[in-house]
DNA sequence: CTACTATGTTGTAATGATTACAATTTAGAA
DNA sequence: TTCTAAATTGTAATCATTACAACATAGTAG
C-alpha cells in the first residue's frame, strides 16, 4: 500500500486524491511552503483543486499531528512535514526558513513550575543566514 | 523630562502625541495587546487617532527595538513592551499570552555552528494554562 | 456490485488584518 | 518665525483566511 495512503488510514482520515497530493507534496518539499505555494504547484497537475481544500486538508493534517504549522513569518502560515521537535531560522534577507535541529530544553521545566500543559513548542530565530552573510561580505557595500 | 519623551529622543524618533500615547499604553499594559486593542483603547481619549498611525508607529518602535512583535497567535500581530529576553505561553483555552521568564540557551550555539547572524529569538509554547486546567478539573465534564 | 450517507470538494462571497497612497498637518531645525 | 522633511489621517486596495451552499465521492452496509 502507498505510504501516504497508510498514513491517512492510520489516523482515521478518509483517503482522497487531494489529501494524498498535499501530503505527498509536503513529504517531498521540506522548505516550509505556504498555502499559496502548495496550491499553485498542485494546481498544475490537478487543475480542479480548490484552495479551500488545501486549507481544509492542512487543518486536518495539523489536528492529527501530521504537519506542523509555523507562524514565524507573521503574514502567512507555513507548513512543515518534519514532525520531530526542532527549531527554525528565518532569514530576513532571502526569506528562507532553515531547520535547526535542536530541541527546547526548558519545556519540561515550564510545565512543572508553571503548572501549564504544553502541547506545542516553537523555537524561532530571525536574522541573516550564513549564505546571505557570505554574499554581503563578498559583494561589499 | 517625561520618561517616554526621553525614550523616543534617545532613539532619534520625532516626539509626537500619538507616539507618546502608544508607547505609554504599551508600557502600562503588559498583556501583549493587538493593534486593534491599542487603537480602540487610545481612540477613547484621542478621537483623531488613525489606525494607520498605530501601525506605522508600532513598526517604527519595532525597528528601533523598543517593542517586540509577537507572531504567536498567527492571525494577528501582538506587541510586547518587555524587551528583556523571555518566552511566551499561549493558552488555547482562554487566549491569554503569559510571559515565561527564561532565555533560550541555544542561540549562541546556533550562531556559532550555523554561521547565521541571529537578531531575534522567539520561544513560544502553546497549550492550556494552569488557570484553565484548574477550571476544567473543577467543572467536571 | 449497488445504494446510501456522512464526509470531502469546489467556487464564490465575506471577513479581517494589513498596506498603499495622497492630502493635510506638524516637529524640530535654520 | 519660516521652512521642510517627516508624521498623521482617512480611504481604498490588497492579501490571507474563513463561511457557506451546492455538488461529488469514499467507504460502508446490504
Amino acid at each position: 500500500m502507498d505510504k501516504y495512503v497508510q498514513i491517512l488510514k492510520e489516523h482515521g482520515l478518509k483517503v482522497t486524491p487531494q489529501r494524498l497530493e498535499i501530503l505527498k507534496y509536503l513529504g517531498t518539499h521540506r522548505n516550509h511552503p505556504t498555502v499559496e505555494t502548495i496550491y499553485s504547484e498542485l494546481k498544475k497537475t490537478t487543475p480542479s483543486l480548490s484552495k479551500t481544500t488545501v486549507y481544509n486538508t492542512l487543518q486536518h493534517l495539523d489536528e492529527h499531528g501530521l504537519v506542523y504549522l509555523l507562524t514565524i513569518s507573521g503574514s502567512e502560515s507555513r507548513f512543515d512535514s518534519n514532525i520531530n521537535p526542532h527549531h527554525h531560522f528565518l532569514c530576513k534577507t532571502c526569506g528562507n526558513i532553515i531547520d535547526i535541529d535542536i530541541e527546547c530544553p526548558n519545556a519540561k521545566k515550564v510545565e512543572a513550575e508553571g503548572g501549564h500543559r504544553i502541547d506545542e513548542v516553537h523555537g524561532y530565530f530571525k536574522g541573516v543566514c550564513a549564505s546571505c552573510l557570505d554574499k554581503i561580505k563578498d559583494g561589499g557595500d
